[in-house]
DNA sequence: TCCGTCCGTGACACTAAGTGCCAACTTCGC
DNA sequence: GCGAAGTTGGCACTTAGTGTCACGGACGGA
């Protein structure tokens, strides 16, 4: 990583922190580009070279849950089952959820409240599906010809985010509760977790 | 409905054939709400009145489909378990689909590729999932205190349209499948159909 | 028949996201 | 010190979406 790099992912940092400060006090939608320019003081041209949208901003935070666990799921045993080793694979980001619930906990209600963000909420699912269907598809019973095995692994993968998402949406509406406790029963409901 | 409801009704149709032509032709994004407008021969202040945007179009079509889903589940037998109730269910949409492919292939497309339509799709499954979850939750096993019976069902609910919509994808790339064994493949290799 | 009212409509102005373009400035190697 | 390359900010433009106002037709009552 050269030393441009260096610098400009220092100022990517900062201007995302002045940015969350604006969106924790005003919300996402009511908070413009123009007021996130001015606090990291830039003008609002040069943000728009630092993201290519105020969406990146959320974007960034939800893309690195997704590596954490895709990596997760890669290092599982090799003979674990595809359910089972997804629900492992969360255990990750859940740990680290939970630790710092003051931050994931707004996170998630805002991109659940927000409209301005269900596009947003539409890209990490698909990028997480992405990443996570094919190390999804080895740990699926094969079948004799397999003739479309993308689409098993995918509905797997999907399925298990879905329930992830139950899970961290009912986690951040009840504070108290267990996001662990509530991922088992969401994707126990589905199918055993064996 | 009363009179101006009717005609309410024949101009929001007539907007929309205009507006699907102009999809078809330039795609969902390079259309202009200036183009659709123009094209259905009214001022652009008053599309607005007609539709609350221009997703609205699409959207309009995929909630009518959520509704046959809903109550073709509410017709299920009441001791049928979730899954294969949902899978069930699905089969109405499924007919309609294959029946109408020449319409609903492009739209399943273009609901992919088009990244301004992502918010839409989101959209689409919180409405679908809103819908089914109440009528998944009868029919899920129930637990002795049954302290959060809502995370289960929205679980199960969201997973099986996960799967709808793997399969959906999958048949509008693959000419010639099957969309209902597209189905059985990616909700069998989640749980059992029994 | 005339008058007031309600409703749909179009025109205009405005905000906000996002993009292209150009000129000024900084930084770095020579 | 000089030139090249990269960074920045300003300006203009497009598009979605909203608020406001004024015009015009349909309808009912006096």
């Amino acid at each position: 990583m050269s030393l441009r790099d260096h610098a400009r992912e220092a100022i990517r940092d900062e201007v995302a922190k002045h940015a969350w400060t604006l969106f924790a006090a005003h919300g996402y939608e009511a908070t413009t580009v123009d007021q996130i320019a001015d606090a990291a003081g830039m003008s609002r041209r040069t943000f728009f070279r630092y993201f290519a949208g105020k969406d990146e901003l959320v974007l960034e935070r939800l893309v690195e849950s997704g590596n954490l666990i895709a990596t997760a799921l890669g290092q599982r045993p090799a003979d674990e089952a595809a359910w089972p080793a997804l629900r492992a694979a969360f255990s990750v980001t859940l740990a680290l959820q939970e630790q710092h619930h003051e931050k994931s906990r707004p996170l998630q209600l805002m991109l659940r409240a927000e409209p301005a963000l269900r596009a947003t909420a539409e890209t990490r699912r698909r990028l997480w599906v992405e990443r996570l269907a094919p190390l999804t598809a080895a740990r699926l019973p094969s079948t004799g010809a397999g003739d479309r095995p993308d689409t098993r692994a995918v509905a797997v993968a999907a399925s298990a985010v879905a329930c992830l998402e139950a899970a961290q949406i009912a986690w951040a509406e009840n504070p108290g509760t267990s996001l662990g406790e509530l991922l088992d029963d969401a994707m126990g409901a589905v199918a055993p977790l064996a």
